[in-house]
DNA sequence: CGGTTCATTGAAGCTCATCAAACCCCGTGG
DNA sequence: CCACGGGGTTTGATGAGCTTCAATGAACCG
């Protein structure tokens, strides 16, 4: 029951609607809890077989290096976030992943996880659907990459990250807690970090949003979205197994 | 028997040992062939239970539009690849599709195929793990995009692409085939067309390769990897069905 | 032929990176 | 207590890399 308030059941449970029996199968994929210190390596690029973890508390972020030392980072993990999910699946980590403040992570059983899907389709395509998201939002970091600018990229990025951290109840329309540095912010954009800092200077002064000592406090929410060209879509999806179940009868018939 | 020529079951086959019976069923997926002109929208942003397809002969993109009417390409499909196999899985399009030159593809039964996960674990293994080296180029186009400049970035989407041609037999080190415009190389890179121009003529006068009249020809294969930093890994990923066998057994013991 | 699409090149200017320096906050040790 | 050092932030100056605008040519097609 305590589960039922995880960040990780509480996102799900947006997507899909999950029955007791459900939850509790989640629940008992979930092997011990792991601590991480920031900036202590979790998985490296090209390690193989490695864990799966479900975020419980603390931030991430999974990135790739080039040959020159330079690294870009795909993306960030919040509470409720897979860590390494395609590792499992495909036994490979495309990406490194790396704590940005102290972690605590929900170890998964890689036997356990691939078996969801055999024995219970549902949830194991729930579980997909999770990834899918996530894949949803590279695609949309490399939209915003080739097409949009640096004050409209950073815009973009403040917002999806206030829309995923409300959705595990960490954040509002107002703002919330932010433990980035602007080097991270850098690294996320394919920006310097001198940039990075302008445009956030130039955020603040047009009264949209202020990046400050750990927090966004969003100002102007809806000049923000206007801005950015931020469409929730690519975020929410439609949910498949419950309010666009009468799109579906073509399948299930 | 004439399927084992396909493009699609010979860009499996360099993943997984397929059996026969896999093989077999592989085949019974497909459904009629569609064929459709250039330029034909497939896919749009947004449709619900849309088609998957396999793509057998022709080249295509997959793209999203932002609000300004500005495009940018996440990926080509050359023969062999899946279209929008994603929105099977989960009932939505996140990006559009359009043929680029005259295309053939067959149809997949989206009830078949999620059966597959099913009844056949192991093929249906094989699939995800097929979608998940395009997750796998998209990180990398994300990557190219935020750390690589014009040049290498070209560099590296033109070698890309001639490795996935060879995959199929339709490339070899020394060029390819390429009907691609220097409006949708502009569009995947992010450029502007008349800068990809310059990049072009620049590759040209370096004798590196020449990008002409729907022909790719490499002049110097081994300067443009060294240009482009191009590294094979993640579009080779490992072999986790055939010789990293070893490296499995905790899982299937 | 005139129309359309793509390729090519020049010129001007904007966005962003790079280099450099200073500052602030905070923790450490003399 | 203050000096010191280090990570992160802030600002200015300069210039590279790319875009945009504009014009021309080349290939194709009804």
């Amino acid at each position: 029951m305590i589960e039922k308030r995880s960040p990780f059941s509480r996102k799900l449970g947006t997507f899909i609607d999950l029955s007791e029996a459900e939850l509790n199968i989640l629940t008992s994929l979930h092997g011990r809890r792991k601590s991480y210190t920031a900036r202590a390596e979790m998985v490296y690029q090209g390690q193989l077989d490695q864990q799966a973890f479900v975020l419980a508390e603390g931030w991430a972020c999974s990135y790739r290096l080039l040959q020159s030392g330079e690294r870009q980072i795909v993306d960030f993990q919040i509470p409720g976030d897979f860590l390494g999910l395609r590792s499992v699946l495909f036994h490979l980590a495309g990406q490194c992943i790396e704590p940005i403040t102290e972690v605590q992570a929900s170890l998964f059983n890689a036997n356990d996880l691939m078996d969801v899907f055999t024995r219970n389709p549902r949830l194991g395509r729930a579980v997909l659907w999770a990834a899918s998201r996530d894949d949803s939002m590279v695609i949309e970091h490399l939209v915003g990459m080739g097409r949009r600018n640096a004050v409209e990229r950073t815009a973009h990025l403040l917002l999806e990250l206030g829309a995923r951290l409300m959705l595990v109840g960490r954040g509002t329309k107002a703002g919330y807690d932010c433990p980035l540095s602007q080097y991270q912010l850098a690294d996320v954009l394919g920006l310097s970090a001198v940039h990075v800092n302008r445009v956030l200077r130039e955020l603040r002064e047009e009264k949209l949003v202020t990046f400050r000592s750990g927090r966004v406090d969003i100002t102007n929410y809806d000049g923000l979205i206007t801005l950015a060209n931020f469409d929730h879509d690519y975020l929410d999806h439609y949910r498949p197994f419950t309010k666009q179940a009468h799109l579906l009868d073509r399948y299930t018939s």
